[in-house]
DNA sequence: AAAAGTAATTATGAATTCAATATTCAAATG
DNA sequence: CATTTGAATATTGAATTCATAATTACTTTT
């Protein structure tokens, strides 16, 4: 039996509009017209404004009162908690993963693991990050705990847009690399409290941290206003 | 019951509603009725509406088009699983704490560990669980990571209703407070790793969730339906 | 010309209206 | 008598309308 997906209109604008977010068509602090989203989507406001409402709660934009809406400004610090929080939830996946985890589905993520060495044999930086986030994934849902899952997803929408930045030292890339193989033993070994320990100090996390600098949008930007 | 006439309608809307089902007042799988709930607010569907959408997103109640609102069945494994995620969450809250708090912080952190070593000698429950509740609150205030803390109270809503059982044996208390010296301790040292490993496995939501049993609603409740 | 005050415009907040979908209940069928 | 069908009713989904607050543009004053 399939569930029946459901079609709700605000959601289907929420969606959009994160994606919008996402893609930087809708710019950090840059103030949301509701009427010119109404005519791109079509829609009128009733579910747009709901779908505004919608994503303040998810944490992407902010709703001033009789002032409008306006796309989430991430600073530093506010991506660097969300990072130690992704971490700390990446450790518990780990300790869950290994209580029920079965053993084809270690031999997918060790041929997961396998695949991401290669790439990183060959220095296919972007690859190599789409293999990485498969095998946080695997993990993820190997832990069998879905309220973990939704946050994880949750936290992941609010810094999408400035994840998975293009540089990356060889020093830390490599460090990343020798954390993933330790995370492998500690899977195959079952070994919850170690695997665990190993997700939540992954470098991976600081690294991502350490190279946003150039990223993030800074206090004095143009569309910079005070709340 | 005072009308409401805030800004911010939906904010209050969704606030009170969530109250309700905080005191039971709303059961659930009880289908939510919005003209009953708009008479009784004293607004009309839009905000209400809204205010719904929120809380369907904050995870206290879930939306099926075009058939309502209902509020969310909490079953064992979902608990569990919240408890699980707000023991990792603890556990980065010690770890972040450690970094952060100040020796006039950890002072008052010792008083109120005192008072409740008075209220558990006393066996008063009740002013145990309070206190209990603002150690940890003070632990994550000093965590001084904004994400963590939203995260984490949101989690706490999800589950208000069925925490803070008034059973407690007394086997698992002792250990309780057995951890939360162990955890002062940690944290006197400042020894985030130590603290942060303490409170992850805290037997206290171990034990919640053991107590839990009685007061969860199970499948053949008189509401249930099926999704 | 700059500042301050005021009218005009625009955007937001909320109620109402209209449309689509689900539910109810009685009649019909086997 | 149980089950099914379909009209009547009730509820939800979304657009429109009305009210209110904020912004802009335009005077007026110094």
């Amino acid at each position: 039996m399939t569930k029946i997906l459901q079609r709700n209109l605000y959601r289907e604008v929420a969606d959009r509009i994160g994606e919008l977010i996402e893609q930087g068509e809708l710019s950090p602090g840059e103030r949301i017209s509701e009427k010119q989203l109404c005519e791109r989507f079509g829609v009128s406001r009733t579910p747009l404004r709901e779908a505004l409402k919608v994503l303040a709660t998810e944490g992407l934009i902010e709703l001033l009162p009789n002032r409008g809406a306006r796309v989430v400004r991430l600073t530093m610090k506010n991506v660097k908690d969300t990072y130690d929080l992704m971490a700390a939830l990446e450790g518990l996946s780990g300790e869950l993963a290994c209580q029920h985890i079965s053993d084809a589905e270690i031999t997918a993520i060790r041929q997961l693991h396998n695949t991401m060495l290669e790439h990183y044999k060959n220095r296919d930086l972007m690859p190599y990050f789409q293999v990485n986030r498969q095998i946080h994934e695997a993990l993820l849902a190997a832990s069998n705990n879905d309220v973990l899952q939704e946050t994880y997803s949750n936290l992941n929408q609010r810094i999408k847009r400035v994840r998975y930045s293009k540089k990356m030292t060889e020093r830390y890339w490599s460090q990343a690399v020798k954390d993933h193989e330790n995370m492998m033993a500690a899977l195959e070994k079952r070994d919850g409290k170690l695997l665990g320990q190993i997700l939540r100090d992954h470098l991976c996390n600081k690294i991502e941290v350490a190279t946003l600098a150039g990223v993030i949008e800074t206090e004095d930007d143009k569309h910079a206003v005070n709340g």
